[in-house]
RNA sequence: GGAAGGGUGGCAGAGCGGACUAAUGCGCACGCCUCGAAAGCGUGUGAGGUGAAAGCCUCCGGGGGUUCGAAUCCCCCCCCUUCCGCCA
């Protein structure tokens, strides 16, 4: 959420910020209007609150006193004011509630240093690695459904078979490299992340503190029995774990990095890119996060995009950086870079990553604070969060770009210790 | 799943219908003392909302109820501990 007191104290700057986002202005009119509504109706309610709780003491005096008649006439008169009290706290919480849930569905505010822009088309291309283009052979324009087919390491079919479409099944080699190249990116990170293994199954409130909920409601598979949600990234526990806490401006940076498996709907995408692991419902994932005071938050942001491209170095694969456009952000985030691989064998630049700047958005939600050595209350975290890279999509760029002449598949030497020394997948026969 | 006991401020822990404005201890901050420190003594120490301020309101796991008045009584739920059952 962003701070209502912004809304309320410099709406016209809000306005401005939102509208590169897309957000009418009317709309934040109606807010402020709300919100405006909802503080008198609060403060006529603590009125007689305050009203009932001054005469229950008079009763008790009376009662002290042994003046029965006193008590009762007040009694009568708090019962008259509770009445009122209902009524006006029926009103005050109706009102909060529909300010609360405009705010929910509110995106955050873009950093001023992300680019202008509308949709993906405007988003700016940062870098690319390596300088120089690779140039990629005819054994490299293979889709990597072909290639993994015919090596014994992805079986699609009957992926769908158990699950339906859109859910791989690795096989052999193949999924010894998913397990590979989670381990290989928990190891990487271990210097300055703490390793989570969190639960994949989540509360709602769980859910709505990182903003996958209530918005994205559709994307999320939902186990309507004991009302738990399946997690669409770690980002969703890792925000969680500190829920309602507050922390010591010591603990700053909290850095956590985890791998879990990953469950998207992908309602919104039906039919598009559907071939493949382009697009799947479940894929593993690690994930880098960071809770951090205001002024760590560009540092740490950073380093998180240094960190994810540091392993597309280390697996040797083509990739571009790109500043997501104020239009393009997702809901929590002020500023986004995506990281995406370029895999030769469907001749398409892949998402693998993305790192998010939150501000305050995610912790206002959670409740997430720290005291600051120096001065007054607590204040809001920011949180941070990167993709340490979405395996499915890295498993075919890495089978397409390490395909050879004879149809084998050549993995990066890094993965060799997490592969048993043995970084060819012979071609069959 | 069954039984019992619990969930109170940063922590420990008392309170079990009206002075709770939540005791007390620890911790922390400041002061006194000291060459300096420890000890000791003193003072102060939760969060949020609203308001120019004084103040007012909310929060004792969550939700609902009883009452003039609820941390305290009742109902439902969640979590923790122990025991039993079941289970990878």
């Amino acid at each position: 959420m962003i701070d209502i007191r912004l809304v309320r104290d410099d709406t016209e700057a809000i306005k401005a910020a939102l509208g590169r986002r897309g957000i009418d202005p009317a709309d934040i009119d109606r807010l402020v209007a709300l919100d405006a509504q909802a503080r008198s109706s609060i403060g006529a309610r603590d009125e007689v609150r305050a009203r009932i709780k001054a005469i229950s003491k008079e009763v008790g005096a009376a009662r002290r006193d042994g003046d029965t008649a006193r008590a009762e006439a007040l009694s009568e008169e708090s019962r008259d004011a509770g009445e009122r009290e209902r009524e006006l706290d029926v009103t005050a919480t109706d009102i909060q509630d529909q300010v609360r849930s405009i705010l929910l569905v509110l995106p955050n505010l873009p950093s001023a240093d992300a680019p202008d822009g509308a949709g993906p088309e405007d988003n700016v291309v940062a870098r690319s690695w390596p300088e120089v283009a690779p140039v990629y052979g005819d054994h490299q324009r293979v889709p990597h459904w072909e290639v993994g087919a015919a090596l014994g390491l992805l079986d699609m079919e009957r992926g769908a078979k158990l699950s339906g479409s859109m859910f791989p099944l690795y096989r052999g080699m193949g999924a010894r490299l998913v397990r590979a190249l989670e381990s290989f990116a928990l190891d990487r990170h271990a210097d300055a992340y703490e390793e989570i293994r969190p639960p994949t199954l989540v509360l709602t409130e769980t859910m709505v503190s990182t903003g996958h909920l209530p918005k994205f409601e559709e994307d999320a598979y939902h186990l309507e029995r004991d009302d738990l949600w399946a997690i669409p990234t770690a980002e969703v526990p890792l925000t969680s774990m500190w829920r309602g806490d507050i922390l010591d401006e010591a603990d700053l940076p909290l850095r956590l990095t985890a791998g879990t498996s990953c469950y998207r709907r992908e309602a919104g995408s039906a039919g598009r890119d559907t071939r493949g692991l382009l697009r799947v419902h479940e894929f593993e994932k690690v994930e880098l996060f960071a809770y951090s005071t205001p002024d760590q938050a560009a540092a740490e942001h950073e380093a998180m995009v240094a960190r994810a491209e540091d392993l597309l170095q280390a697996l040797g694969l083509q990739y571009r950086v790109l500043d997501l456009c104020a239009g393009d952000i997702g809901l929590s985030a002020a500023r986004t870079f995506d990281l995406e691989v370029y895999s030769p064998g469907v001749d398409m630049w892949l998402e693998v990553s993305s790192v998010s700047w939150c501000s305050d958005y995610q912790a206002r939600r959670a409740n997430i604070r720290y005291r600051p050595e120096e001065g007054k209350g607590p204040v809001f975290v920011h949180t941070l969060n990167g993709s340490a890279l979405a395996w499915a999509r890295i498993w075919a760029a890495l089978v397409e770009t390490g395909r050879q002449d004879d149809g084998s598949v050549v993995l990066p030497d890094v993965l060799a210790p997490y592969l048993g020394g043995r970084t060819v997948v012979d071609a069959p026969g």
